[in-house]
RNA sequence: GGGCGGGUAGCUCAAUGGGAGAGCAUCGCGUUUGCAACGCGAGGGUUGGGGGUUCGAAUCCCCUCCCGUCCA
């Protein structure tokens, strides 16, 4: 059976136990910040199982692709090395939400792995597990799962095959220290005793040498945990599995590792071809560290790879963003390994889109997107190597230097000491600087773990790669004080975490979830008559009244006040009593708390009691403003695909009223032409004027019509509402179709004009465009004229003139500076001649020392220089008045620097003046306060001079 | 969120707290039948931005922006 037989045959088993299909959910999780990627097949019911979501079905089978890497479950090091570890695999499962429990969970397992006419797994290699008891919360304790241990002795599995596995780590599941948690039970395979890792030939199960495998695991819901440890019963306890079709694919594929199944086999026939390897041998350098390794790690690579691409995940330097990196990288490395240095890891896409496109379509759509990325990325990283590498090479060579204990080799030693670059051998240098240690015989011969992990942080090399340099240098590499350097970081990187408390939402309404809902009625006008209040929740939970003056949630059995979700930001506005003559409360805002639920966030002007029915009125014109700047969004988001290409996708999106943005996958900046384009292009459909519709439908519906979903977005299977911009000139009869929840203008004319303001980056591969439409346009064009018309003003010419003026005007001041240079340099060389007459003979060399007026630093320098060339040979020290302030300048030629140090002259002459100064040793400069004791000091030259010579 | 490295001419990069430079590119002139090449010369800089220390800051300190990179 292959892999691809394998997941229809499972999912088609459930759906014939009357399962839903579900499709799989994005590897991005949505709305769950405790989660980095989906991990698991439950992901997307976890608000179900929680109870605070309700679906149309009670009993659903999905396979789920996973990505493990980064977080708590970090396996990214052990992928290619293994027979089971990967960053990307599918998870298959089956889930029961209230319906069925542990006998049916158990019958269905059983009758799929091993009924001839599905899996058919041989029964004699199966074992199965239970919980085996332990004691869940102090002095609470749970015995063994005698439940699930006789319904699987009632599928006639032998009682030596089921195993009941004492302790909370291997047989129970919880979601988090709280909430659901109960016991598991799994189905192992026995590969054969040529599967285990450590030689055992007789081992019997369980024994975790690798020779028995965990093909399933079924999760029975059972208890609620609370904060105590307290385990209470759930009315409705649920059921969770999971098997992986990696390793079933092993099992039924009769290989012992999940990279020799169809699943893998022909992405590593790929990365061989790729990097110019033979397969068949690669395979055989099993023992030796590249070969066959390098080849997993490629394959596993390019699947997460390209999944998590299609997922709008961009290699960046933080969060998920970076994990992708370090598996870009990671593969990139591998490649190297096996002798392939150009970018090669971007083909390797094709072959998994190629394999798994018909179970995930959604990749094959992405193809080029994931390619351009990968290659940028492999770019990116030759540069990385190409500034890391030299300055690697430096730090050996510089470690490997033998200690010169000469006076000179001493300093020299003590600042690389201060550059830090020998922070770890400081204290030993000092020693044997010191006299206190004899100096070692020979070099050293081991490259300072800190070094090497001080070039890791800084310029990203990848430990594996500095570790072949450093051995390549003939030293050794010093894997356990990098891993100590690594460490410290990482205490120092936690220490310093404030910890995002991330806010839940009120336990009230999850309860109230269950019993009410709220009709959202905006979607027909902004005001609306006998809403009854359904509850009132503060910090102290659910109340019964809302006193004057206080703050607090309201939920309305019905509300045209828009919550704020997709972008679209809430409308604001007001309660009044059912005449609509008394205010009752100011509505500030709205929000899903959970599902299906909106909290109105009102501060109450008259007392509000459950039950009261009042009369919700929106503020309309704040809304107009906020859906002509919604439907502007759709506009641009269709024109930005129809003139930059497909593989623009939505990744965030804001609709205020005073301004719409809108954040979209690209890879390069959007140039002034472009946006010319796209901006006429959105007001052209603006000036169509077709009527905007709306149809609810289903999601299947939706998404064949051709209408644009988000990944990352979760929408409900059924009513799903899209948003239709018709437009008679396109082939498909639409320029804009997109499933969304929030509320649009009637005609697209109604925008009235839509300007772009601003194009920006906002990550890597993210670019932002913010706009704004309607009177905000009107207020943004009223805003530029005026500035023009007060620049026009200001240069006084006329508006059409402002650019050539500006540039006139800058071009005379560049002129103006120029020449006011060349007269400075006039007045100063003016005195040339006459500041050379005074030269004064002191034992045979030619001093100036004289003061001058009306030049600048950059003029005495001059002078200095002029006045040294013209001496051929000789001393001059210059002084001079300036902001009330000295300025020295000395120079001596070359020929007499040995003789006379301008900067120590010119230090002496300084301290006369109340200043400092110092130079080299032919050129210095210093500054003093006293002008009036200029002349005076500068008399004392000569006799300074001749004192030297 | 924290650490480290970097930001200097159009590009690639130098420059102990003391004169802002090189190579490539551009322009002009020359050499050449022409091209390649070469020779001479020129233009091109708020040293990312702001503040501070100093007689003097590309250089030291603080803040900030951007790029790279590691950890969370």
């Amino acid at each position: 059976m292959t892999g691809n037989e394998i997941r229809e045959t499972f999912l088609r088993f459930f759906e014939s136990k009357g399962h839903r299909r579900v499709r799989s959910s994005s590897l991005v999780p949505h709305g769950d910040p405790t989660l980095l990627f989906t991990n698991a097949g439950m992901n997307q019911f976890k608000d179900v199982f929680l109870g605070l979501e309700k679906r149309d079905y009670t009993r659903a089978t999905t396979a789920q692709k996973c990505v493990r890497a980064g977080g708590k479950h970090n396996d990214l090091e052990n992928v290619g090395f293994t027979k089971r570890h990967h960053t990307f695999f599918e998870m298959l499962g089956n889930f029961s939400f209230g319906d069925y429990f542990k006998k049916e969970a158990i019958g269905y397992a059983w009758e799929l792995v091993t009924s001839p006419e599905w899996f058919g797994i041989d029964k004699n290699k199966l074992y199965v597990t239970v919980f085996g008891g332990a004691e869940v919360a102090p002095g609470s304790a749970l015995g063994v799962d005698e439940e699930a241990q006789g319904f699987w002795l009632g599928q006639k599995v032998p009682a030596d095959r089921v195993f009941a596995i004492p302790g909370l780590k291997e047989n129970f599941w919880a979601m988090g220290d709280t909430g659901p948690c109960g016991p598991c039970s799994e189905i192992h395979y026995d590969m054969g005793p040529e599967a285990s890792e450590q030689g055992h030939t007789d081992c019997k199960f369980p024994c975790d040498c690798g020779r028995y495998v965990e093909i399933w695991n079924l999760v029975f819901m059972q208890f609620n945990r609370d904060a105590s440890g307290k385990l209470t019963s759930l009315p409705k306890p649920c059921v969770d599995t999971g098997m992986g079709l990696e390793r079933v694919a092993a099992v039924l594929q009769g290989v012992i590792s999940n990279y020799d199944t169809d699943l893998f086999v022909p992405l590593m026939k790929r990365a061989a071809e790729l990097c110019g390897v033979d397969f068949a041998r690669g395979e055989k350098l099993e023992e030796g560290k590249g070969g066959a390794a390098s080849l997993r790690v490629i394959a596993d690579h390019a699947r997460a790879t390209t999944f998590l691409i299609t997922d709008g995940v961009l290699p960046s330097n933080e969060g998920r963003g970076y994990v992708l990196r370090k598996i870009i990288r990671r593969a990139i490395h591998h490649g190297r390994l096996l002798g392939k240095s150009d970018p090669f890891f971007c083909e390797a896409a094709d072959a998994v889109v190629k394999l798994m496109q018909q179970a995930y379509p959604e990749i094959s759509e992405s193809t080029e997107k994931v390619k351009k990325t990968v290659l940028a990325e492999e770019k990116q990283f030759a540069r990385t190597i190409s500034v890391g590498l030299p300055q690697l090479d430096t730090d050996i060579e510089r470690a490997m230097r033998p200690l010169d204990l000469s006076k000179a080799g001493k300093e020299e030693l003590r600042k690389d000491m201060n550059a830090e670059s020998f922070k770890e051998a400081n204290p030993r240098v000092e020693a044997i600087l010191g006299g206190k240690e004899p100096p070692p015989a020979q070099r050293p011969v081991i490259y300072p773990g800190t070094n090497a992990y001080r070039i890791y942080e800084t310029y990203g090399l990848p430990r594996d790669f500095i570790a072949t340099v450093v051995r390549d240098r003939g030293m050794s590499f010093d894997e356990e004080g990098f891993d100590r350097a690594m460490e410290e970081q990482r205490t120092r990187a936690r220490a310093s975490w404030k910890g995002g408390a991330k806010e839940a939402a009120n336990p009230a309404y999850a309860k109230l979830a269950e019993t009410s809902k709220t009709e959202p009625d905006f979607y027909f006008g902004t005001s609306t008559k006998d809403c009854r209040i359904e509850a009132i929740i503060t910090k102290k939970g659910a109340v019964n009244e809302l006193k004057t003056g206080e703050s607090g949630e309201v939920v309305l059995e019905r509300t045209v006040i828009y919550a704020e979700s997709g972008g679209q930001v809430a409308d604001t506005g007001a309660f009044f009593d059912n005449s609509e003559s008394q205010e009752l409360a100011e509505v500030k805002g709205a929000f899903y708390p959970v599902a299906g639920l909106i909290a109105h966030k009102v501060v109450a002007k008259e007392t509000l009691r459950v039950g009261d029915r009042v009369a919700v009125v929106a503020d309309a014109d704040r809304r107009a403003r906020i859906i002509r700047n919604h439907t502007g969004t759709h506009l641009v988001h269709a024109a930005l695909r129809s003139i930059l290409g497909t593989h623009v996708k939505q990744s965030g999106s804001l609709n205020a009223p005073d301004r719409l943005r809108f954040d979209f996958s690209h890879f390069a900046h959007v140039d002034a032409e472009e946006l010319r384009d796209i901006e006429q292009q959105v007001n052209d459909e603006i000036r169509l004027n077709t009527q905007i519709e709306t149809n609810v439908t289903s999601l299947e519906d939706a998404l064949a019509s051709g209408a644009l979903a988000f990944f990352g977005d979760k929408y409900p299977e059924s009513n799903v509402r899209v948003v239709t911009i018709p437009d008679p000139r396109a082939a498909r009869g639409f320029y804009s179709k997109e499933l969304c929840g929030g509320t649009h203008v009637a005609r697209v004319g109604d925008i009235g004009v839509l300007k772009i303001v601003s194009e920006e980056s906002v990550a890597a591969g993210v670019r932002r465009i913010e706009a704004v439409t309607g009177i905000g346009a009107l207020e943004h064009y009223q805003q530029q004229a005026q500035i023009l018309g007060e620049l026009a003003s200001q240069l006084n010419v006329g508006e059409d003139a402002v650019l050539a003026q500006v540039e006139k005007l800058s071009q005379t001041a560049k002129h103006l500076e120029k020449e006011l240079e060349t007269q400075k340099r006039k007045g100063a060389l003016g005195q040339l001649d006459e500041l050379a007459g005074r030269v004064q003979l002191i034992k045979g060399v030619k001093v100036i020392a004289a003061e001058v007026q009306n030049v600048d630093r950059e003029g005495l320098r001059q002078l200095v220089d002029s006045l040294r060339q013209k001496l051929g040979s000789g001393v001059v020290a210059l002084g001079m008045p300036e902001n009330g302030k000295v300025a020295l300048i000395a120079g001596v030629t070359k020929d007499l620097t040995g003789r006379v140090h301008a900067g120590k002259l010119i230090g002496a002459l300084a301290e006369k003046l109340g200043g400092k100064g110092g130079g080299r040793p032919d050129l210095a400069e210093a500054g003093g306060k006293d002008t009036a004791g200029l002349q005076t000091a500068l008399q004392t030259v000569p006799s300074y001079i001749e004192d030297l010579l």
